[in-house]
DNA sequence: TTATTATTTTTGGTTGACCAAAAAATTAAT
DNA sequence: ATTAATTTTTTGGTCAACCAAAAATAATAA
Protein backbone atom coordinates (compact mmCIF):
# COMPACT_ATOMS: atom_id res chain seq x y z
CA UNK A 1 0.00 0.00 0.00
CA UNK A 2 1.21 3.22 -0.63
CA UNK A 3 1.77 5.84 1.59
CA UNK A 4 -1.03 8.34 0.21
CA UNK A 5 -3.46 6.08 -0.07
CA UNK A 6 -2.56 5.13 3.55
CA UNK A 7 -2.37 8.63 4.82
CA UNK A 8 -6.36 9.23 3.55
CA UNK A 9 -7.63 6.10 4.80
CA UNK A 10 -6.42 7.37 8.46
CA UNK A 11 -7.18 10.50 8.21
CA UNK A 12 -10.61 9.76 7.09
CA UNK A 13 -10.96 7.17 9.49
CA UNK A 14 -10.01 9.65 12.17
CA UNK A 15 -12.43 12.68 11.03
CA UNK A 16 -15.27 9.92 11.20
CA UNK A 17 -14.85 8.33 14.59
CA UNK A 18 -14.33 12.01 15.45
CA UNK A 19 -11.47 11.85 17.02
CA UNK A 20 -12.55 8.85 19.25
CA UNK A 21 -12.00 5.67 18.85
CA UNK A 22 -15.67 4.87 17.57
CA UNK A 23 -16.27 2.48 15.22
CA UNK A 24 -16.47 3.35 11.31
CA UNK A 25 -18.28 1.88 8.96
CA UNK A 26 -17.55 0.80 4.93
CA UNK A 27 -20.44 2.71 3.85
CA UNK A 28 -19.35 6.45 5.08
CA UNK A 29 -15.99 5.50 4.20
CA UNK A 30 -16.38 4.70 0.75
CA UNK A 31 -18.15 7.74 0.40
CA UNK A 32 -15.84 10.14 1.94
CA UNK A 33 -13.20 8.66 0.08
CA UNK A 34 -14.77 8.52 -3.48
CA UNK A 35 -14.16 4.71 -4.21
CA UNK A 36 -16.84 1.70 -3.51
CA UNK A 37 -17.80 -0.23 -0.06
CA UNK A 38 -15.62 -3.51 -1.71
CA UNK A 39 -12.40 -1.15 -2.10
CA UNK A 40 -13.23 0.08 0.70
CA UNK A 41 -12.93 -3.55 2.49
CA UNK A 42 -9.86 -5.02 0.78
CA UNK A 43 -7.97 -1.83 1.81
CA UNK A 44 -9.14 -1.86 5.56
CA UNK A 45 -7.99 -5.46 5.34
CA UNK A 46 -4.83 -4.32 4.42
CA UNK A 47 -4.67 -1.60 7.13
CA UNK A 48 -5.16 -4.05 9.63
CA UNK A 49 -2.46 -6.18 8.55
CA UNK A 50 -0.10 -3.20 9.32
CA UNK A 51 -2.15 -2.49 12.66
CA UNK A 52 -2.70 0.62 11.80
CA UNK A 53 -6.58 -0.02 12.63
CA UNK A 54 -8.59 -2.72 14.08
CA UNK A 55 -10.75 -4.16 11.48
CA UNK A 56 -13.81 -6.25 12.80
CA UNK A 57 -15.59 -8.20 9.67
CA UNK A 58 -19.29 -6.83 9.00
CA UNK A 59 -18.81 -4.39 12.02
CA UNK A 60 -16.63 -1.76 11.49
CA UNK A 61 -12.91 -0.38 11.32
CA UNK A 62 -10.97 1.91 14.48
CA UNK A 63 -7.64 3.45 14.74
CA UNK A 64 -4.78 1.64 16.47
CA UNK A 65 -2.64 4.09 18.92
CA UNK A 66 -0.14 3.84 16.33
CA UNK A 67 -2.61 4.75 13.51
CA UNK A 68 -3.94 7.32 15.30
CA UNK A 69 -0.65 8.45 15.92
CA UNK A 70 -0.21 8.83 12.49
CA UNK A 71 -3.51 10.63 11.88
CA UNK A 72 -3.00 13.62 13.94
CA UNK A 73 0.61 13.74 12.39
CA UNK A 74 -1.54 14.25 9.14
CA UNK A 75 -4.23 16.81 10.52
CA UNK A 76 -1.27 18.07 11.91
CA UNK A 77 0.23 18.53 8.74
CA UNK A 78 -2.85 19.64 7.07
CA UNK A 79 -3.83 22.29 9.78
CA UNK A 80 -0.24 23.45 9.45
CA UNK A 81 0.02 24.36 5.75
CA UNK A 82 -3.91 25.74 5.76
CA UNK A 83 -2.33 28.16 8.84
CA UNK A 84 0.39 28.72 6.30
CA UNK A 85 -1.43 29.40 3.34
CA UNK A 86 -3.77 31.74 4.44
CA UNK A 87 -1.43 33.64 7.01
CA UNK A 88 1.63 34.04 4.80
CA UNK A 89 0.54 33.54 1.40
CA UNK A 90 -2.88 35.60 1.54
CA UNK A 91 -5.07 32.57 0.51
CA UNK A 92 -8.53 33.17 1.48
CA UNK A 93 -10.19 30.46 4.22
CA UNK A 94 -11.93 29.10 1.48
CA UNK A 95 -9.31 28.25 -0.68
CA UNK A 96 -6.86 26.87 1.59
CA UNK A 97 -8.26 22.88 2.29
CA UNK A 98 -8.04 22.33 -1.65
CA UNK A 99 -4.18 22.82 -1.62
CA UNK A 100 -3.26 21.51 1.60
CA UNK A 101 -5.30 18.11 0.91
CA UNK A 102 -2.05 17.73 -1.42
CA UNK A 103 0.37 19.32 0.49
CA UNK A 104 -0.46 17.51 3.58
CA UNK A 105 1.43 14.41 2.05
CA UNK A 106 5.02 15.93 2.22
CA UNK A 107 7.19 13.75 3.99
CA UNK A 108 9.57 15.97 5.61
CA UNK A 109 9.59 16.87 9.07
CA UNK A 110 11.68 19.55 9.71
CA UNK A 111 9.39 21.50 6.45
CA UNK A 112 6.51 21.77 9.58
CA UNK A 113 8.90 22.41 12.30
CA UNK A 114 9.80 25.88 9.89
CA UNK A 115 6.39 26.12 9.02
CA UNK A 116 5.06 25.92 12.62
CA UNK A 117 8.06 28.26 14.00
CA UNK A 118 7.34 31.41 11.19
CA UNK A 119 3.53 30.85 12.36
CA UNK A 120 4.48 31.38 15.91
CA UNK A 121 3.28 27.77 16.41
CA UNK A 122 0.11 28.62 16.04
CA UNK A 123 -2.99 26.09 17.91
CA UNK A 124 -5.65 26.85 15.51
CA UNK A 125 -6.10 26.94 11.44
CA UNK A 126 -7.91 29.02 9.81
CA UNK A 127 -11.43 27.56 10.41
CA UNK A 128 -11.02 27.50 13.79
CA UNK A 129 -9.93 23.78 13.99
CA UNK A 130 -7.13 22.68 16.52
CA UNK A 131 -4.10 21.73 15.31
CA UNK A 132 -2.20 18.38 16.96
CA UNK A 133 1.50 19.26 18.52
CA UNK A 134 4.31 17.39 17.62
CA UNK A 135 3.09 14.87 19.98
CA UNK A 136 -0.37 14.66 18.68
CA UNK A 137 -1.82 16.30 21.79
CA UNK A 138 -4.89 18.40 20.99
CA UNK A 139 -5.49 21.89 22.87
CA UNK A 140 -9.51 21.57 23.99
CA UNK A 141 -11.81 23.91 24.38
CA UNK A 142 -15.30 24.24 25.59
CA UNK A 143 -17.02 25.21 22.14
CA UNK A 144 -20.78 24.65 21.35
CA UNK A 145 -22.58 24.81 18.27
CA UNK A 146 -24.48 28.12 17.02
CA UNK A 147 -27.15 25.65 16.65
CA UNK A 148 -27.15 25.25 20.42
CA UNK A 149 -27.12 28.73 21.74
CA UNK A 150 -29.44 30.68 24.39
CA UNK A 151 -31.15 33.12 23.40
CA UNK A 152 -30.13 36.90 24.61
CA UNK A 153 -26.24 35.59 25.17
CA UNK A 154 -23.10 36.92 23.97
CA UNK A 155 -20.97 34.60 21.84
CA UNK A 156 -17.78 34.38 19.75
CA UNK A 157 -17.25 32.71 16.56
CA UNK A 158 -14.46 30.29 16.93
CA UNK A 159 -14.74 28.01 13.79
CA UNK A 160 -16.34 26.35 11.36
CA UNK A 161 -17.51 22.14 10.39
CA UNK A 162 -17.94 22.69 7.09
CA UNK A 163 -14.59 23.89 4.50
CA UNK A 164 -16.87 24.24 1.27
CA UNK A 165 -16.40 27.38 -0.59
CA UNK A 166 -20.07 28.47 -0.60
CA UNK A 167 -20.33 28.05 2.84
CA UNK A 168 -17.18 30.03 3.78
CA UNK A 169 -18.40 32.89 1.31
CA UNK A 170 -21.64 33.33 2.72
CA UNK A 171 -20.80 33.10 6.44
CA UNK A 172 -17.85 35.94 5.15
CA UNK A 173 -20.61 38.00 3.21
CA UNK A 174 -21.95 38.55 6.96
CA UNK A 175 -18.64 39.13 8.37
CA UNK A 176 -19.19 35.84 10.42
CA UNK A 177 -15.87 35.30 10.67
CA UNK A 178 -13.26 33.80 13.04
CA UNK A 179 -13.12 35.80 16.01
CA UNK A 180 -16.52 38.28 15.55
CA UNK A 181 -19.02 38.51 18.57
CA UNK A 182 -22.07 38.43 18.11
CA UNK A 183 -25.34 38.48 20.32
CA UNK A 184 -28.73 36.12 19.77
CA UNK A 185 -31.58 37.80 19.25
CA UNK A 186 -34.26 35.52 19.23
CA UNK A 187 -34.66 31.89 17.99
CA UNK A 188 -37.72 31.59 15.51
CA UNK A 189 -40.31 28.90 16.91
CA UNK A 190 -41.23 27.80 13.36
CA UNK A 191 -37.75 26.65 11.71
CA UNK A 192 -35.79 27.16 14.47
CA UNK A 193 -34.23 29.52 12.47
CA UNK A 194 -31.72 32.17 14.37
CA UNK A 195 -32.07 35.75 14.09
CA UNK A 196 -28.40 37.56 15.32
CA UNK A 197 -26.51 40.41 15.84
CA UNK A 198 -23.12 40.85 14.13
CA UNK A 199 -21.45 43.67 13.63
CA UNK A 200 -24.94 45.83 14.24
CA UNK A 201 -26.72 44.15 11.82
CA UNK A 202 -29.56 41.48 12.01
CA UNK A 203 -28.80 38.16 10.49
CA UNK A 204 -30.82 34.90 10.45
CA UNK A 205 -29.33 31.69 9.92
CA UNK A 206 -30.95 28.73 9.45
CA UNK A 207 -30.66 25.63 11.48
CA UNK A 208 -28.10 23.51 8.71
CA UNK A 209 -25.92 26.56 8.81
CA UNK A 210 -25.98 26.73 12.42
CA UNK A 211 -24.88 23.16 13.06
CA UNK A 212 -21.66 24.69 10.82
CA UNK A 213 -20.70 27.21 13.00
CA UNK A 214 -18.71 27.22 16.21
CA UNK A 215 -18.90 29.37 19.16
CA UNK A 216 -17.94 29.89 23.01
CA UNK A 217 -20.01 31.92 24.94
CA UNK A 218 -18.64 35.04 26.19
CA UNK B 1 -0.25 7.21 -16.63
CA UNK B 2 -0.48 9.01 -13.52
CA UNK B 3 0.54 12.94 -13.82
CA UNK B 4 3.18 12.31 -11.28
CA UNK B 5 4.80 9.69 -13.24
CA UNK B 6 4.32 11.93 -16.22
CA UNK B 7 5.92 14.85 -14.89
CA UNK B 8 9.05 12.89 -13.86
CA UNK B 9 9.36 11.55 -17.00
CA UNK B 10 9.48 15.14 -19.27
CA UNK B 11 11.12 17.07 -16.56
CA UNK B 12 14.16 14.36 -16.44
CA UNK B 13 14.16 14.39 -21.04
CA UNK B 14 14.38 18.00 -20.45
CA UNK B 15 17.66 17.89 -18.68
CA UNK B 16 19.02 15.05 -20.03
CA UNK B 17 18.58 16.81 -23.41
CA UNK B 18 20.34 20.02 -22.12
CA UNK B 19 17.17 22.23 -22.58
CA UNK B 20 17.24 21.20 -26.15
CA UNK B 21 15.28 19.11 -28.16
CA UNK B 22 18.41 16.54 -28.34
CA UNK B 23 17.81 13.35 -28.59
CA UNK B 24 17.65 10.84 -25.10
CA UNK B 25 18.31 6.98 -24.93
CA UNK B 26 16.43 4.66 -22.97
CA UNK B 27 19.46 3.84 -20.53
CA UNK B 28 20.15 7.36 -19.68
CA UNK B 29 16.77 7.85 -18.82
CA UNK B 30 16.56 4.63 -17.09
CA UNK B 31 19.36 5.32 -14.91
CA UNK B 32 17.88 9.09 -14.02
CA UNK B 33 14.57 7.56 -13.06
CA UNK B 34 15.95 4.61 -11.15
CA UNK B 35 13.91 2.11 -13.46
CA UNK B 36 14.92 -0.83 -15.57
CA UNK B 37 15.29 0.20 -19.62
CA UNK B 38 12.35 -2.07 -20.41
CA UNK B 39 10.16 -0.11 -18.15
CA UNK B 40 11.35 3.26 -19.98
CA UNK B 41 9.87 1.83 -23.35
CA UNK B 42 7.17 1.31 -22.24
CA UNK B 43 6.53 4.35 -21.02
CA UNK B 44 7.54 6.88 -23.63
CA UNK B 45 5.55 4.51 -25.96
CA UNK B 46 2.65 6.34 -24.04
CA UNK B 47 4.20 9.30 -23.69
CA UNK B 48 4.16 9.28 -27.48
CA UNK B 49 0.66 8.56 -27.68
CA UNK B 50 -0.03 11.73 -25.57
CA UNK B 51 1.82 13.70 -27.63
CA UNK B 52 3.73 15.08 -25.48
CA UNK B 53 7.47 13.12 -26.78
CA UNK B 54 8.43 11.92 -30.36
CA UNK B 55 9.92 8.60 -29.86
CA UNK B 56 11.97 6.73 -32.47
CA UNK B 57 11.80 3.15 -31.89
CA UNK B 58 15.82 2.01 -31.15
CA UNK B 59 17.06 5.48 -31.67
CA UNK B 60 15.40 7.77 -28.89
CA UNK B 61 12.97 9.98 -27.30
CA UNK B 62 12.57 14.00 -27.39
CA UNK B 63 10.06 16.23 -26.46
CA UNK B 64 7.25 17.68 -28.68
CA UNK B 65 6.34 21.28 -28.00
CA UNK B 66 3.77 20.38 -25.58
CA UNK B 67 6.09 18.00 -23.74
CA UNK B 68 8.43 21.22 -23.68
CA UNK B 69 6.30 23.31 -21.72
CA UNK B 70 4.78 21.00 -19.52
CA UNK B 71 8.79 20.10 -18.45
CA UNK B 72 9.61 24.04 -18.51
CA UNK B 73 6.74 24.12 -15.82
CA UNK B 74 8.13 21.75 -13.88
CA UNK B 75 11.36 23.11 -13.74
CA UNK B 76 9.79 26.26 -12.70
CA UNK B 77 7.90 24.79 -10.24
CA UNK B 78 10.77 23.09 -8.64
CA UNK B 79 13.51 26.04 -8.57
CA UNK B 80 10.60 28.45 -7.33
CA UNK B 81 9.90 26.20 -4.56
CA UNK B 82 13.72 25.88 -3.80
CA UNK B 83 13.89 29.74 -3.79
CA UNK B 84 11.42 29.43 -1.15
CA UNK B 85 12.33 27.29 0.94
CA UNK B 86 15.97 28.73 1.22
CA UNK B 87 14.51 32.53 1.31
CA UNK B 88 11.82 32.60 3.40
CA UNK B 89 12.13 29.09 5.32
CA UNK B 90 16.04 29.08 6.16
CA UNK B 91 16.77 25.72 4.78
CA UNK B 92 20.19 25.27 3.06
CA UNK B 93 20.95 25.34 -0.61
CA UNK B 94 22.18 21.50 0.13
CA UNK B 95 18.38 20.44 1.74
CA UNK B 96 15.86 21.94 -0.94
CA UNK B 97 16.30 19.78 -3.64
CA UNK B 98 14.82 16.81 -2.29
CA UNK B 99 11.92 18.64 -0.63
CA UNK B 100 11.88 20.63 -3.93
CA UNK B 101 11.43 17.04 -5.38
CA UNK B 102 7.91 16.34 -3.79
CA UNK B 103 6.65 19.98 -3.84
CA UNK B 104 7.06 20.45 -7.92
CA UNK B 105 4.31 18.01 -8.23
CA UNK B 106 1.13 20.31 -5.87
CA UNK B 107 -0.99 21.22 -8.90
CA UNK B 108 -1.98 24.89 -8.66
CA UNK B 109 -0.94 27.96 -10.66
CA UNK B 110 -2.19 29.92 -8.28
CA UNK B 111 0.22 28.98 -5.07
CA UNK B 112 3.13 29.16 -7.34
CA UNK B 113 2.20 32.45 -8.81
CA UNK B 114 1.90 33.98 -4.72
CA UNK B 115 5.41 32.31 -3.86
CA UNK B 116 7.34 33.63 -6.86
CA UNK B 117 5.09 37.08 -5.87
CA UNK B 118 6.33 37.00 -2.34
CA UNK B 119 10.00 36.11 -3.72
CA UNK B 120 10.24 39.24 -5.76
CA UNK B 121 9.58 37.01 -8.94
CA UNK B 122 13.34 35.70 -8.60
CA UNK B 123 14.99 34.48 -11.98
CA UNK B 124 17.84 32.29 -10.39
CA UNK B 125 17.44 29.37 -7.39
CA UNK B 126 19.68 28.55 -4.71
CA UNK B 127 21.79 26.79 -7.45
CA UNK B 128 22.41 29.82 -9.62
CA UNK B 129 19.81 27.67 -12.04
CA UNK B 130 17.28 29.95 -13.84
CA UNK B 131 13.85 29.92 -13.40
CA UNK B 132 11.63 29.84 -16.00
CA UNK B 133 8.78 32.59 -16.36
CA UNK B 134 5.12 32.01 -16.60
CA UNK B 135 5.63 31.69 -20.48
CA UNK B 136 8.81 29.10 -19.74
CA UNK B 137 11.27 31.29 -21.19
CA UNK B 138 14.56 31.14 -19.31
CA UNK B 139 17.11 33.83 -19.05
CA UNK B 140 20.19 33.35 -20.50
CA UNK B 141 23.97 34.24 -19.40
CA UNK B 142 26.83 33.60 -20.75
CA UNK B 143 28.63 31.99 -18.01
CA UNK B 144 30.93 28.86 -18.20
CA UNK B 145 31.94 26.39 -15.89
CA UNK B 146 34.68 26.83 -13.90
CA UNK B 147 36.97 23.97 -16.04
CA UNK B 148 37.27 26.25 -18.81
CA UNK B 149 38.57 29.70 -17.10
CA UNK B 150 41.76 31.35 -18.01
CA UNK B 151 44.72 32.11 -15.52
CA UNK B 152 44.80 35.32 -13.70
CA UNK B 153 41.30 36.44 -14.35
CA UNK B 154 38.52 36.93 -12.14
CA UNK B 155 35.30 35.38 -11.67
CA UNK B 156 32.13 35.48 -10.31
CA UNK B 157 30.52 31.78 -8.93
CA UNK B 158 26.98 31.72 -10.51
CA UNK B 159 25.91 28.18 -9.88
CA UNK B 160 26.74 24.52 -9.85
CA UNK B 161 25.52 21.76 -11.59
CA UNK B 162 25.74 18.90 -8.84
CA UNK B 163 22.81 19.02 -6.14
CA UNK B 164 24.43 16.66 -4.01
CA UNK B 165 24.57 17.17 0.11
CA UNK B 166 28.31 16.27 -0.52
CA UNK B 167 29.23 18.70 -2.87
CA UNK B 168 27.58 21.51 -1.87
CA UNK B 169 28.89 21.15 1.50
CA UNK B 170 32.08 21.09 0.34
CA UNK B 171 32.13 24.33 -1.19
CA UNK B 172 30.46 26.03 2.05
CA UNK B 173 32.98 25.46 3.75
CA UNK B 174 35.38 26.89 1.32
CA UNK B 175 33.03 30.09 1.01
CA UNK B 176 32.99 29.09 -2.94
CA UNK B 177 29.65 30.21 -2.71
CA UNK B 178 26.82 31.67 -5.47
CA UNK B 179 28.20 35.53 -5.55
CA UNK B 180 31.56 35.14 -4.48
CA UNK B 181 34.43 36.41 -6.54
CA UNK B 182 37.37 34.26 -7.23
CA UNK B 183 40.49 35.12 -9.36
CA UNK B 184 42.22 32.12 -10.65
CA UNK B 185 45.90 31.74 -9.65
CA UNK B 186 47.57 28.96 -11.68
CA UNK B 187 46.32 25.70 -13.24
CA UNK B 188 48.54 22.45 -12.82
CA UNK B 189 49.99 21.28 -15.84
CA UNK B 190 50.27 17.42 -14.07
CA UNK B 191 46.39 16.95 -13.05
CA UNK B 192 44.30 20.56 -14.39
CA UNK B 193 43.66 21.27 -10.71
CA UNK B 194 42.97 25.06 -10.22
CA UNK B 195 44.62 27.02 -7.27
CA UNK B 196 42.11 30.09 -7.24
CA UNK B 197 41.82 32.72 -4.23
CA UNK B 198 38.38 33.28 -2.73
CA UNK B 199 38.15 35.65 0.48
CA UNK B 200 42.18 36.06 0.18
CA UNK B 201 42.86 32.48 0.86
CA UNK B 202 44.16 29.75 -1.29
CA UNK B 203 41.78 27.03 -2.84
CA UNK B 204 42.77 23.91 -5.01
CA UNK B 205 39.76 22.51 -7.06
CA UNK B 206 39.98 19.13 -8.92
CA UNK B 207 38.97 18.67 -12.08
CA UNK B 208 36.15 17.30 -11.43
CA UNK B 209 34.77 20.00 -9.34
CA UNK B 210 35.91 22.50 -11.18
CA UNK B 211 33.20 20.68 -14.00
CA UNK B 212 30.26 21.44 -11.45
CA UNK B 213 30.80 25.07 -10.82
CA UNK B 214 29.54 27.80 -12.90
CA UNK B 215 31.44 31.26 -13.39
CA UNK B 216 30.86 34.38 -15.23
CA UNK B 217 34.02 36.69 -16.32
CA UNK B 218 34.66 39.98 -14.45
C1' DT C 1 -41.03 -14.04 12.69
C1' DT C 2 -40.66 -13.49 8.10
C1' DA C 3 -39.91 -10.38 4.45
C1' DT C 4 -37.65 -6.45 2.78
C1' DT C 5 -33.93 -3.32 2.60
C1' DA C 6 -29.26 -1.97 3.46
C1' DT C 7 -24.63 -3.05 4.01
C1' DT C 8 -20.68 -5.87 3.48
C1' DT C 9 -18.00 -9.27 1.33
C1' DT C 10 -16.55 -12.28 -2.42
C1' DT C 11 -15.35 -13.13 -7.00
C1' DG C 12 -13.56 -11.95 -11.17
C1' DG C 13 -12.10 -8.38 -13.63
C1' DT C 14 -8.96 -3.62 -15.27
C1' DT C 15 -5.17 -0.31 -15.33
C1' DG C 16 -0.70 1.87 -14.25
C1' DA C 17 3.85 1.18 -13.07
C1' DC C 18 7.05 -1.64 -12.39
C1' DC C 19 10.56 -6.04 -13.05
C1' DA C 20 13.35 -10.39 -14.99
C1' DA C 21 14.77 -12.91 -18.63
C1' DA C 22 15.07 -13.75 -23.42
C1' DA C 23 15.17 -12.07 -28.11
C1' DA C 24 16.25 -8.54 -31.42
C1' DA C 25 18.67 -4.67 -33.00
C1' DT C 26 22.32 -1.51 -32.89
C1' DT C 27 27.08 -0.17 -32.14
C1' DA C 28 31.92 -1.08 -31.39
C1' DA C 29 35.98 -3.89 -31.81
C1' DT C 30 38.87 -7.05 -33.99
C1' DA D 1 33.27 -8.55 -42.44
C1' DT D 2 32.73 -11.11 -38.43
C1' DT D 3 32.54 -11.25 -33.77
C1' DA D 4 31.62 -9.26 -29.44
C1' DA D 5 29.49 -5.95 -26.50
C1' DT D 6 25.88 -2.82 -25.62
C1' DT D 7 21.36 -1.22 -25.90
C1' DT D 8 16.62 -1.85 -26.84
C1' DT D 9 12.51 -4.38 -27.18
C1' DT D 10 9.42 -8.25 -26.34
C1' DT D 11 7.28 -11.47 -23.49
C1' DG D 12 5.40 -12.94 -19.45
C1' DG D 13 4.95 -11.88 -15.10
C1' DT D 14 3.87 -8.92 -9.99
C1' DC D 15 1.60 -5.62 -7.07
C1' DA D 16 -1.40 -1.66 -5.58
C1' DA D 17 -5.66 0.37 -6.18
C1' DC D 18 -9.48 0.44 -8.06
C1' DC D 19 -14.50 -1.32 -10.10
C1' DA D 20 -19.00 -4.24 -11.27
C1' DA D 21 -21.88 -7.74 -10.22
C1' DA D 22 -23.24 -11.45 -7.38
C1' DA D 23 -23.52 -13.60 -2.91
C1' DA D 24 -23.66 -13.31 1.99
C1' DT D 25 -24.68 -11.02 6.11
C1' DA D 26 -26.93 -7.70 9.11
C1' DA D 27 -30.48 -4.46 10.18
C1' DT D 28 -35.13 -2.90 9.82
C1' DA D 29 -40.01 -3.21 8.94
C1' DA D 30 -44.15 -5.58 8.44
MN1 LIG E 1 -9.08 21.45 5.70
MN1 LIG F 1 -9.04 23.56 8.38
MN1 LIG G 1 16.95 20.90 -7.62
MN1 LIG H 1 18.17 24.07 -8.07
Amino acid sequence: MQSETIENYLKTIYHLSAGNSNIVNNKQLAEKLNVIPATVTESVKKLHELKLVIYEKSYGTRLTTSGSKMALNIVRRHRIWETYLANELGFGWDEVHEIAEELEHIKNDKLIKKLSEKLGHPNFDPHGDPIPDEKGKIQKSNVIKLSEVKIKSHYKIMGVTDHSTTFLKYLEKHQLIIGASITIKTIEEFDNSIILICQKKEVSISPKAAECIIVEKL
